[in-house]
DNA sequence: TTTATTTATGCAATCGTTCCCGGTTTTTAG
DNA sequence: CTAAAAACCGGGAACGATTGCATAAATAAA
């Protein structure tokens, strides 16, 4: 039943060494004489022999592995994300284990145990919509975890954090928006406990008042699970278009809002961008199919894994404890299509 | 700088007791007094005593999780199916790690090596669509290694499968699209090595037959990749235009080839469906969303997840090896929209 | 009271690997 | 030709946990 690995003793026993003398050799160390490291490493090979990392691990204390956690894979920029991670954690000899806390705090807590149990070395982590208490975290970081927040960066804790900047992006498709002449601008915007939420918020504000256009709180919609479920959308869009002040435009804070926002407007029967208009953060790469073809945020997921996996792989082969810690704000790109265009002529 | 978790033989040494008697306590053996396990129980909570389970693998070969492979986590059939796995691999204690192949055949079996040597204690795979050779399987499914093969199986390796009717998905897409007055209808397919694409190919050719269409090769085209690349798709869907039998209708065979077929229409100014009809293999979920809604063939990826993990799990934890392999086959969905619809009036 | 049996605990091996500490040789220097 | 220094190799502990076996004490039976 068990898969029977071949060992360092097996090889050990063939050639009439010890054990010591052929972990040695494969490890080319100086103390063994060529030809008996010449032996052992062909004798290695020719039985495919491969060092257990289990035991390595045990022994070392280190797995060479990290431990990512996001809300969804099947969100369009965490599976781009993982990518860029994967791509650079590959070519340092790290293995990636990627957990899912489908926006639970509870889940996160359980999947943050295993993983350090699993002595991953270090750990990337967005947070998941629910999570505001910290302690899990923070319990880790004090005894000198290596953790990186990326994209879902938390305030109070030092720590490496790559994300991107999520004011500006909500201040350039406010101001779009704007210049397409509308004027009543609804914000449907993810959990409230999220940094990048107020920030998306803060940006969308600031874009108001650079317009002169008077900010109503009421125009915006908070829905904690980042609009994974269908009805929340519903809820918040309906109490946004039942508004007095009803919003001639939305701007969607995140990839499920967006999808979510559209495919309501669509049952309704709502033209965009005409009856509605629309610009919404995504990393789809079909939002240019979508009817109408979508304006976006777009964030450069791929990047932001990658220089979120250099950080982490940095801190984790330092000698000496991090300090320093640095907080890398990528650029958003906003793409125009359709969706955002002007609203109807009256 | 390490994480430094408490061991057993912390617990033994704060308690005055043998590293022996604080393991058996903890598993509530009979050998032990019920004072002393509590003295150890209380202690071991106290102090947030976690099992390692790297100490664990390395003792008991097994390691309580299993490895999926596929190409890519960012399509949405296989996050799908992973969630499906991951929803009752949970339940039972067990851990998934993740690998993406990328269609590669080589990183297929990098990740192989790597998740064999993680000691896991099965696998689900989907293999690569570069996948010919499969010693690397072979070779591990001889030892006694469970082997669960999900949607893209392979004949020649007597293991659990599980799969869609991928005949029926392309037999019932075509006879829509003849039922529509298509009468030139050609097909995208994935690689050639694929066992889905054969079954694909042998529905829609079985379609054409059964409605008394000529088949002709000329109107399959094979993308290696499966549709990964877009210059793939561009080649391939410009040699099915050019062909003297032009089509009006395309089916396509896997989800990116769906979305590029889709894509490639649009930037050559083709109307969907009237200059040009077609229906996919999909899992999005906002194929609704696009312009023009897509008819799609859905496959029940969560459900494929769930049944593949059972098996593999059953083998897993079955005492004899298994000699009885089960094939499962779960029928496909047809939604109807606008892509499929009848081509022009003349 | 002596012997047999139960109950509770400890010792030590094991998993695969590394590495500290010795111990032989062989080579080099004086 | 002897002493010191390389050069090369093996023994065994360690990482954290489990478990078969031995052992001690306590109890029961004779």
């Amino acid at each position: 039943m068990k898969y029977e690995a071949v060992t360092i003793k097996d090889i050990a026993k063939a050639l009439g060494l010890s054990t010591s003398t052929v972990s040695r050799a494969l490890r080319d160390s100086y103390e063994i004489s060529p030809e008996t490291k010449k032996i052992v490493i062909e004798y290695a090979q020719q039985i495919n022999y491969r060092p257990n990392p289990i035991a390595l691990s045990l022994k070392e204390k280190r797995s060479q592995s990290i431990g990512i956690i996001v809300c969804e894979i099947a969100n369009s920029f965490f599976s781009q994300a993982i990518n860029g991670i994967e791509s650079i954690a590959y070519d340092k000899g790290y293995n990636v284990i990627i957990a899912q806390s489908h926006e639970s705090y509870e889940r996160e807590i359980i999947n943050l145990q295993y993983l350090a149990s699993r002595s991953i070395d270090g750990l990337l982590i967005s947070v998941s919509s629910e999570t505001e208490n910290l302690d899990h975290l923070i319990n880790l970081h004090k005894r000198g975890f290596p953790i990186v927040f990326f994209d879902r960066v938390v305030e109070n804790l030092d720590t490496h954090k790559v994300g991107v900047d999520n004011y500006k992006g909500a201040y350039d498709a406010t101001s779009e928006l704007i210049k397409n002449g509308h004027q009543n601008i609804a914000m449907l915007a993810g959990s409230e406990f999220l940094s990048i939420t107020k920030e998306r918020v803060a940006g969308y504000r600031q874009a108001l008042t650079d317009h002169k256009i008077a900010f109503d709180a009421s125009q915006i919609e908070y829905c904690l699970h980042g609009g994974m479920l269908y009805h929340e959308v519903e809820t918040a869009l309906g109490s946004l278009l039942a508004n007095k002040n009803k919003p001639s435009a939305v701007i969607a804070s995140a990839d499920k809002l967006t999808t979510n926002c559209l495919r309501y407007f669509k049952s309704k029967g709502l033209e965009v961008p005409t009856d509605i208009a629309m610009i919404g953060f995504s990393n789809l790469d079909l939002t240019d199919l979508l009817s109408p073809s979508l304006s976006v945020i777009r964030q450069p997921a791929y990047e932001i894994g990658q220089v979120a996996i250099e950080l982490l792989i940095k801190q984790i082969e330092n000698k000496r404890p991090t300090t320093e810690f640095e907080k890398i704000i990528l650029p958003p790109q906003m793409i125009i299509r359709e969706s955002s265009g002007a609203k109807k002529a009256r």
